[in-house]
DNA sequence: TCGGGTAACTGAACATCGTTCATTACGAGG
DNA sequence: CCTCGTAATGAACGATGTTCAGTTACCCGA
């Protein structure tokens, strides 16, 4: 069998990233493997490298969905005048995120680059994305200060919360701290914003 | 061939550990392998599994290695009697162990436990046992402070540190913040002193 | 000194994996 | 209706972790 006019060539290539994303989501990306992706969606694996590269490409097309999930929660983070609340409120709506899609979340982080290949544009400027979302929280928090400080500031708390958040789903936060991952991020929030408030 | 005496058990064990070190070390996990072990010590796969359960419980026991190198790290850092200047030197042999090591300290993280198995308790004690390193410190450099407190800052610190380095060992974090990770490292500790002298 | 018994090393085998590619079937354009 | 190119196939390759029956070399007791 061959061009079975199934499914066009935008079809399928959207039917294995979802394939793929299924998998990772319900079994964890340690299953995730190109005969499973095939054999859900009905075609063999050879199919899938006339679409794809390599399986880490179908990997970076899940991962680039995953952001775009990360930014839909922020922009849904309820919404408070305070800045201090709003942060917390962003926290929030991360930790929340990170535990609702905890799979997901993992292999972002688990997925290792090839030596050569660099990091894809999108990649960065989605979270780039977020980081400026914070940012003008932080301005807010104390005018006077310099937007570039604040900029800085934001992607700082950003950068503690998704690290913590990274050792909490891996199973490794716990090793250092007995309490609620939640607790700790808001904590962390907190000392953020005292450190920047003393400027 | 077999029970060749070249070797008792305690020194065949030792030299696998030795050698996946070394593979680890040099060549990144992803080329640690069963057969890249057993060809490196002179010995067929199937020795390494009457030693041990799996690949896991060796890499484990790299890891163990790993976490006494930072234990040494911590203890060789320069000596001081201010408590923020010796905060920041415990950052800066945490920096120099982790560039230094960037394949071992990325082993610690890529490694998947498996799903049932606990993470063992050398693992666990090691860990608190940097962070207790921290805690006074902290005390020292608010001698009112709850001691509790006091301790409980000392493994943020640590958790703050120990993440975001793990981001710039995976090549994450040049993708958030575009500074020398050392100049990151310590600002984020200037951040929860300044946190925490405010209480 | 000799002759088991046992501990441990071997090496082939199994089931997987990612990936490649010659082959082939199909649908569309002439 | 025929031809041609596109795209799916599925067998194959080399690698992986892991298992285990078989074999061998050592140790110990007689």
């Amino acid at each position: 069998m061959a061009r079975r006019a199934d499914h066009s060539k935008e079809e399928l290539t959207e039917m294995v990233v979802v394939a793929a994303r299924d998998i990772i989501a319900t079994e964890g990306i340690a299953k995730l493997s190109a005969r499973a992706v095939a054999s859900r969606i009905g075609y063999t694996p050879g199919t899938l490298y006339n679409h794809f590269r390599d399986l880490d490409e179908i990997v970076t097309a899940v991962n680039a969905r995953t952001l775009a999930g990360v930014a839909a929660a922020f922009a849904e983070a309820v919404k408070s005048d305070d800045p201090r609340q709003m942060l917390h409120n962003y926290a929030d709506a991360f930790i929340g995120f990170i535990f609702d899609n905890s799979n997901l979340w993992a292999a972002l982080f688990e997925f290792k680059r090839a030596d050569g290949v660099p990091v894809p544009a999108w990649y960065r400027g989605n979270i780039e994305g977020l980081a400026r979302t914070i940012a003008p929280w932080f301005l807010k928090l104390r005018p006077d200060a310099d937007p570039a400080k604040a900029a800085e500031a934001g992607k700082l708390v950003f950068a503690s919360i998704h690290s913590v958040s990274s050792l909490q789903n891996s199973g490794r936060l716990a090793l250092l701290l007995d309490r609620d991952t939640r607790s700790v991020v808001h904590e962390l929030v907190e000392i953020h914003i005292k450190a920047f408030a003393i400027g």
